[in-house]
DNA sequence: AAGACTGCTTGACACAGATCAAGGACCAGG
DNA sequence: CCTGGTCCTTGATCTGTGTCAAGCAGTCTT
């Protein structure tokens, strides 16, 4: 049986309805009482510093995670050094899923992480006849790889400038669904982060912003920008 | 509920092993012969002349399918235009899965294409409370979502000849799981189309592709290329 | 057989974004 | 307060790939 990997959708619309020691933890859907306890014990919490690995590619796959607190990066890497992040996980985010044996990528947190830790074994054992969960499985599936498709137009097809006000208003969506919607998007990744998720170097994502901000678009504040004009953003960013 | 796009990949391991009028459609699996016949019942034969669209972006999506033979195109385009090729269906791959009502992405016919159709809401309710169903497509969403993600790692951080190379290469171990190895590759699909997926332009991939035979890796025939050195090439599109 | 059309290749040149290099802002530790 | 570190910005220059333009090879039509 195969991993699944859903680095970025947000797990908002599915938050577990029972109390529960992995409330973020979306997957778990409307299982009784019982099952939910089952479930439960599956699982461990583990926490992760800055820059700590939660796995890497090509590592046995013997885990999936689902993160409860904290952003993650998500990445692949050439034999020399070049790196691509396919995306940044937030809390309610599921992880770990890869087909074959092995994950098909690697995941560090960025700042403190908190994840709900489940072994593959058990935890595939657990929903393989749980049709709910198989589905919701499914939809997460679908949801994520849209949004990879969507990444490979933007990789495949947008211009630098493109590239980071479409970063900034999906970001920015992202964290409304999580958090309300704020004035001031917050961006806990470096630069070279946002280069590495949209093709580009740490040099002209610099430049970008710089660009933006003088066409009164954005102004950058400490870890973040704050959006002056959504309008004239989202149609930069439009697909 | 969702629907799912399997662009790529192959889903041969699955063949149907009953008798099937649907015979490369993978996902009916271990079906009891009763079981069998009522899936079969759902679905109707559609063919497609050479460019025509199976379905586009954006539309309800009402139907899911199949295909059975030929090559299909699955793209996503920008408002003004630019095209990006997101994949490219064999025969057994199952299209037309999208999050929400509507595709995410256009597909059609390169060629003449027949496929197996589903309508929506029948094909979700067969196979809601069947896990065996479940589980398969599961697994061909996970596996879909790891080629989507070495497709980002492509389209951001390889150089031209690194596209072409790991494209050609990757094309031709795909036709070898339906066709087995064959020495020459057939490209079904233009230069335009190449060119598209890779995120280059036509000429870009034209000059690629004289290089490569300059270079003595390949030789150019018609509708194909013959892979000349597969080590060095193999090589070059290195993960 | 001539013309028209489509797909592919090739050349000359331009430019977006990469590379190389330097310096500023901020913070932690001594 | 200085020191070293990390992260970010900016400038100067280079280059890989895009753009523009022309021409060739097949194939279809009449």
């Amino acid at each position: 049986m195969p991993h699944l990997a859903f680095p970025s959708t947000s797990l908002d619309g599915f938050k577990c309805e029972t109390h529960c020691a992995v409330r973020p933890l979306a997957i778990c859907g409307e299982l009784g009482p019982a099952e939910h306890e089952e479930f439960e014990r599956m699982a461990q919490h583990v926490r992760y510093g800055p820059k700590e690995a939660l796995f890497s590619e090509d590592e046995v796959a013997d885990s999936v995670y689902s993160l409860i607190e904290g952003i993650a990066r998500l990445y692949k890497l050439l034999p020399d050094g070049r790196r691509q992040i396919i995306g940044f996980a937030l809390p309610g985010d599921f992880l770990g899923m890869a087909p074959g044996n092995r994950y098909s990528f690697s995941a560090d947190a960025i700042g403190a992480v908190t994840v709900c830790k489940f072994f593959r074994g058990p935890f595939l054992r657990f929903i393989e006849n749980r049709p709910q969960m198989l589905l919701r499985m499914n939809d997460f599936a679908t949801r994520e790889l849209s949004l990879a498709q969507d990444q490979m137009l933007l990789l495949g097809r947008r211009s630098a400038e493109e590239k980071v006000a479409a970063f900034l208003v999906a970001w920015r969506e992202r964290l409304a669904r999580l958090d309300g919607v704020t004035k001031t998007v917050s961006l806990p990744m470096g630069r070279q982060d946002i280069a590495d998720f949209l093709g580009l170097t740490i040099e002209t994502v610099s430049r970008t912003f710089t660009k933006l901000e003088r066409e009164k678009l954005i102004v950058i504040v400490p870890d973040g920008v704050r959006v002056l004009d959504p309008k004239r953003f989202d149609a930069l960013a439009a697909a």
